[in-house]
DNA sequence: TTTGGTGTGTACCGATCGGTTAATTTGTTG
DNA sequence: CAACAAATTAACCGATCGGTACACACCAAA
């Protein structure tokens, strides 16, 4: 069975759009740095922002898959897990070429609220927030809602901080607050 | 005296720029919408990263001024005045045509730390840290550093899930997360 | 050996990109 | 009114935009 060019198309196309942006890159850049011939795209994708949306489908499954992987290697309770999810972040944001979260800059450059790329960016966020406030209500919080609403607060702070700064001590910083908002909810 | 033409191109570039984003909007389409003509325009500023770098200095100084003269008005005790602060962002949530943070999604369209306007945007949270690190040394916190630099972040994750969500909620979430980390460092 | 699916290379489409040119109108000041 | 700067209209530049057309190459299954 052939490797199928669909998907390495994808997986470069994301490498490139996220060092690059999306309206700053053109198809025939894509086709340049991904190596598939545009016949070949077309033929998969019928426009550019179908190849967007697959894109951020991908990313969307890379980036939850290591996020939750990671943050169970690095703690075994739920309450752990919550706070190991910022050191996972600081992790991130230390990678050579970090650029922050994807999802922020399509919806950032697709403004639209009905448009299916900022559609998709928001999509991703919504599970973000229904697989921490599960984390919250194992962890015995009061309020699991808003203590994963405020904990994600201060991850996307971190994020775009992390590259306005272009250094990861937000992440610290974030953790931190995370301790405390937490401590209020479970121990007090 | 005349209006300042350039001035006028200015403000209408901004909320073009603001709508529509930076690469999606053409030189073309500031013409039709600003109502200044295409010579003028190259006559004023030699380039399109120019005209960006001072929409961009015009929206720093309406915005820092907007919100320090807000937070002023909400609040008398530079304790007050940090709570306020998520106050102000609700307002801001809830305007019509609320689009999220002009310098977030400029950093996001011109994604290399050095070039000018990705400097510029980084210059203006510079900036924002600074006042709300005094404000929060007047309040009398124990690190003033990390607790400003830890409501900017429930600032900016609110100002981005606010775009994303569509909806002004996470002011108030990140306003009582912001109580608690105040009173983590002044109170106890 | 034929067929059909999948891929490539290249030339091309009209539209728009950022930016320039030249001729002309407008408005203020002496 | 004359003089000058500021602004206008409109055509134009080469390059690139997203997307298409067409001829051809590869490789599996019938």
């Amino acid at each position: 069975m052939r490797p199928n060019k669909r998907d390495e198309l994808v997986r470069n196309a994301l490498q490139v759009f996220y060092r690059n942006g999306f309206h700053a890159t053109g198809m025939d850049m894509l086709v340049k740095e991904t190596g598939v011939s545009k016949t070949s795209m077309y033929k998969h994708f019928r426009t550019k922002e179908e190849l967007i949306l697959a894109v951020l489908r991908l990313r969307d499954e890379n980036f939850r898959n290591w996020l939750y992987r990671r943050i169970e290697e690095l703690a075994d309770t739920p309450r752990g897990q919550l706070l190991a999810m910022f050191d996972a972040m600081a992790e991130w944001f230390s990678e050579r070429h970090y650029r922050g979260c994807m999802f922020i800059k399509a919806s950032a450059e697709y403004q639209d609220h009905d448009h299916p790329i900022h559609v998709q960016s928001a999509e991703h966020k919504r599970l973000l927030l229904e697989h921490f406030t599960g984390l919250c209500r194992e962890a015995g919080a009061r309020e699991p809602d808003k203590l994963a609403c405020q904990l994600l607060l201060l991850k996307e702070g971190a994020i775009v901080t992390a590259v306005m700064r272009h250094d990861c001590t937000a992440a610290g910083d974030a953790k931190e607050a995370a301790e405390i908002l937490i401590a209020e909810q479970v121990d007090r």
